[in-house]
DNA sequence: ACTTGACTTGAAGCGCACTTCAACTTCAAG
DNA sequence: CTTGAAGTTGAAGTGCGCTTCAAGTCAAGT
């Protein structure tokens, strides 16, 4: 059972709660990498399940995979991500989700404000133009992307 | 240009900011309905944008299409859209969005945690598993589930 | 050696919410 | 009546993040 150092794709998919097929795919797409076998199978580090809990993690702030790339990419391996590099990440995290709750926020007040009037006019009811409400909030041009839903790792985890 | 009562897509779609496409596409899914005129072109009633803006509103709480066709089968015509109906409705929303917003926070703060740690563990790390955190600000199953972007009313909205 | 379960690949499919395309028709102004 | 913008249709395409499938190969226990 004691696998010396590496792990076969179905261990790491049973272990970091994503699928094989996932794991392929993540491969194919550059965001985890693996060595191989004679024959041809996959062999993963331990380090991939790191890798994978930041992939989750990410994914669940709302990243889409090609930006977790780009944030993988400056942390090498992954091997030492640096306490000052988690701290610029989490800040960026921090403030992507500030800005979707902040978002939600004014989406709900307007709605608050909507129970009275019942209106739903197109020019000026908050609840189909949340961007004025939201572009108070933040000074970005107006967008404000929420992520689509919160993914978790299924029973069995990391043991 | 005062074309008596029926709107034409194109109309429909300046003053709503929904694209004509998208019109054609939610008339399919029977979110919409338009009589024809004689040569087969689309003719929308005013309340069309009434009910445009419903559904704007509503995918911005994040509701599909298919949780939009059944609230709006629920009001008839949306010709008279109950003011306690309209209460229902925005109660089930704000639900909706307090469950958003309190599992964006949990992870916000998950996150804050992790900038001490560091640890991005599988089994541990909040950032990675969210869901109990979720779990305990809803009685929900465990799946907090986000909206994907707001959308909103291109430029030339209703007048 | 044999068996069996795990693994491999490329290609295709899925779900959602649309958009785009091609080929053709209708509407309304002049 | 002509013309050109606007409308029509079904089919196919898009983007994202995977999953599924078929057909075949590998690894490891007995």
């Amino acid at each position: 059972m004691d696998s010396k150092q590496l792990l076969t794709v179905s261990e790491v998919a049973r272990r970091s709660g994503f699928a094989a097929s996932a794991l392929r795919y993540y491969e194919r797409e550059g965001l985890i990498t693996a060595s191989r076998t004679g024959g041809g199978q996959r062999r993963f580090e331990r380090s991939v399940l790191r890798r994978l809990a930041f992939i989750r993690a990410a994914r669940n702030v709302g990243l889409s995979l090609d930006e977790i790339r780009v944030e993988l990419a400056e942390l090498p391996e992954l091997r030492t991500p640096t306490r000052a590099d988690w701290g610029r990440i989490s800040r960026s995290w921090r403030r992507r989700l500030d800005e979707q709750i902040e978002a939600l926020q004014a989406l709900r007040d307007g709605l608050q404000s909507c129970i009275g009037c019942g209106c739903l006019s197109l020019r000026s009811c908050a609840m189909s133009n949340p961007g004025d409400a939201v572009a108070a909030g933040s000074d970005q041009a107006g967008a404000a992307f929420l992520p689509p839903l919160l993914r978790r790792a299924p029973e069995g985890d990391d043991r």
